[in-house]
DNA sequence: ATGTCCACAACATGTGGA
């Protein structure tokens, strides 16, 4: 089972980028974060590609801003959309859906960015993570994959450059507190495990060149609770997805799962490389 | 002096968000 996360940067900018790219890599669930849309207007977008191709749609969108949704043609059941607990800013956002697919609670979220450090949008987002947390910590974590934009880079080896974002929100230490937080719950981050120590990122702002010259921060992450997480075969960043015209600024997540313990893995695509070089300081366009 | 993109209101381009 292959399941992908990506934050699309609104799914109507995004659709003769996103088509080919699911008819490429297939998943069998994937967790869209900023759609930018409506439900309705989702479906009458292309609600008609994504049954054809086999996918069930569950979707949390509002106009303009935010919106997630869980595509799968492995199931979809027990939907929930939004965050049962979560604050608003001030009314609630369409940040976050949940559903099971197979016997995997899905959770496709897309955290406040919090802009600057002590702002009320940064109180936002630390409460938010904490009702993001209960909630899973209810659903069950054992069952549970967090698959979505968390708008924080876990540790200083998931920037470019650390000096490049002090003082600024996505490093600091309470938000990275709330993350473990999360993960304490028994959840692990299934592409940092499988790539230690390397230079893997999910995001590079539009701006200055950066995606050119790998300038970016690994901000998108897939959590997965035990059994999930003993069961990855691949977990990686696509970043072949960043490229070429009209791209998100996010690349996404993708990760495969064998089918059962004893099942049939079938033959296996390696993952890209994803080079490791180390690169001088730069300053970095203030968000 | 943000090497950009996106959405909205509204119709030209400014504003806010990431």
């Amino acid at each position: 089972m292959r399941i992908a996360t990506w934050n699309v940067n609104s799914l109507k900018q995004r659709l003769p980028r996103f088509l080919p790219w699911l008819d490429e890599r297939r998943p069998d669930v994937v967790c869209l974060q900023e759609t930018k849309l409506p439900d309705q207007a989702l479906t009458e977008l292309f609600g008609d590609e994504l049954i054809g191709r086999g996918y069930q749609v569950a979707a949390h969108g509002e106009v303009a801003w935010n919106g997630v949704a869980i595509l799968s043609r492995a199931g979809l059941d027990d939907v929930v959309p939004g965050l049962a607990g979560a604050p608003g800013f001030p009314h609630p956002e369409a940040r976050a859906i949940a559903a099971t697919c197979g016997c995997i609670r899905v959770h496709s979220v897309y955290v406040p960015n919090g802009r600057e450090p002590d702002s009320d949008h940064y109180q936002y987002k630390l409460a938010w993570l904490a009702a993001l947390r209960d909630v899973v910590a209810a659903a069950g974590p054992e069952a549970a994959v967090v698959c979505g934009d968390m708008n924080i880079a876990p540790t200083d080896e998931d920037v470019f450059d650390p000096d490049a974002y002090i003082g600024q929100t996505h490093v600091t230490p309470r938000e990275r507190k709330a993350l473990a937080e999360l993960e304490a719950l028994g959840l692990h981050d299934v592409v940092r495990d499988r790539w230690p120590g390397e230079r893997v990122f999910s995001y590079w702002d539009y701006r200055a060149g950066m995606f050119h010259q790998d300038l970016g921060m690994r901000i998108d992450l897939i959590l997965a609770g035990d059994p999930v997480a003993a069961r990855v075969k691949a977990a990686w960043i696509d970043r072949q997805a960043r490229k070429g015209k009209g791209p998100s600024d996010h690349a996404p997540v993708i990760v495969d799962l064998d089918e059962a313990p004893d099942g049939d893995i079938g033959p296996m695509v390696p993952p890209p490389s994803n080079p490791v070089t180390k690169r001088g300081a730069k300053k970095l366009p203030q968000a």
